[in-house]
DNA sequence: TGATAAAATTGGTCATACAACGTTGTTTTC
DNA sequence: GAAAACAACGTTGTATGACCAATTTTATCA
């Protein structure tokens, strides 16, 4: 059955969005045509378009000048894609700048990791550096558990910008990384976590933020090194 | 002055997200009270209120069912909210996250920005700082142009991850940034802008690392310790 | 020519009425 | 007695008209 109702501002909201991205009607910085004639034009009620108006600027689609009018917006970013990654296209750099960022962040957060993380978040992370070696002895992929492995420190840090970004980055690199990376799965880089993880895992252990900033700073440096691309 | 104007609908808004949120006051699938009598106990008109609900709505945070009522979102993944941040309940802590990220960050973009950046993209960090000095000097706010200033940088590091990631984040840190603290009205934080903007573009423009590092440090901090006095 | 004031334009809010849909309770029917 | 059909009620959806507030444009005057 087709009983699904949809509300007019819904669809108006819809209309607006195909004039703006498929038929290219109105580009950004462009003005839409005032309220009542959009209205008009549209055939539906102004308290309707109205709505619909509110669910674009909600979005970030549209601009709303109280006096001047109502605008596309200049940046018109995908929801689904925070970081508008979806965008760039050279992936090998794309994976350079993710571990560059991580270089800068990362250090410090093992040394937060060390000086503000519970007695259980900080076993969290040995348990993880224990697995990540199991993982190695076996043969099998780490990647997950390496990214659980930064997971916990970031949550070890009692930061909650840093705990809610790193995953979410992550998450939007992931694609790039894991397709750059098909390459680079050596044992080279399988003995670098396996060296590194344990050494940070044990310097967080031991509340040593100097050791742990150094170690993850040499850990990040060694991946970079991995790639190949220095 | 604080001539911002805000619509009721907007502020309606943040009434509702602090409701759930905030004070708890409706949890996850629980009904909102019908529209007409919710539209009297906040003061505003049914169009206004439903205006606000089509916002949040928008953003994932309530959902609607005709002929049924309004409800809160049962799903914790916001389309619009990619961090999660909407569910903290100590903004303040937040901002005091933020600014603790941003001092890891931001410092070492500066020294990026003066090794890395191209004389348009450091002519453009310049022209920035030199804008807010004119706002300041009209009495006006400088929030709009305080994040272009530091977008400027972050573009100005030829580094893709951090161009990205800096704006995205500030926009979903914006609201407890906001609501939590009137940054930009006092005379302090004024001018610790003032100073230090104008010394961190120059050290930049000078392709001095090391100063435009330390430069930036000392500016976080002190932003960081401005927001006890506001 | 320049500044000032009036007018037009545009989004913001309100009040009211009715329509469409879902739920719930009642009645009818077997 | 149980199931189906019906009706009443509550809730969101839409429409209209009026007026308010901010901005831009135009007209006016010195």
């Amino acid at each position: 059955m087709c009983n699904e109702f949809i509300p007019v501002s819904q669809v108006i909201a819809g209309r607006i969005k195909d004039m703006i991205f498929l038929e290219k009607k109105y580009m950004p910085n462009d003005r839409l045509p005032n309220e009542y004639d959009l209205s008009a034009q549209l055939g539906v009620s102004r308290t309707s378009l109205r709505e619909a108006i509110k669910i674009l600027a909600a979005n970030g689609i549209l601009t709303i000048k109280r006096g001047s009018g109502t605008f596309v917006s200049a940046t018109t970013d995908n929801p689904n894609d925070p970081f508008g990654i979806a965008y760039l296209e050279d992936k090998k750099k794309l994976v350079r700048h993710w571990f560059e960022f991580r270089l800068i962040l990362e250090p410090p957060n093992a040394r937060l990791a060390a000086n503000n993380g519970t007695d259980e978040e900080i076993k969290a992370i040995s348990d993880s550096a224990v697995r990540i070696a199991q993982l190695i002895k076996e043969g099998r992929s780490i990647v997950e558990e390496d990214q659980l492995f930064h997971a916990a420190i970031a949550t070890a840090t009692h930061n909650d910008v840093i705990k809610l970004t790193m995953p979410s980055l992550e998450a939007a690199v992931s694609d790039a990384i894991t397709t750059s990376t098909k390459i680079g799965t050596s044992n080279r880089s399988q003995e670098n976590v396996l060296t590194y993880h344990t050494a940070i895992a044990d310097f967080i252990s031991l509340r040593d933020g100097d050791g742990a900033e150094i170690a993850m700073r040499y850990h990040i440096q060694r991946g970079l090194k991995d790639l190949g691309h220095c």
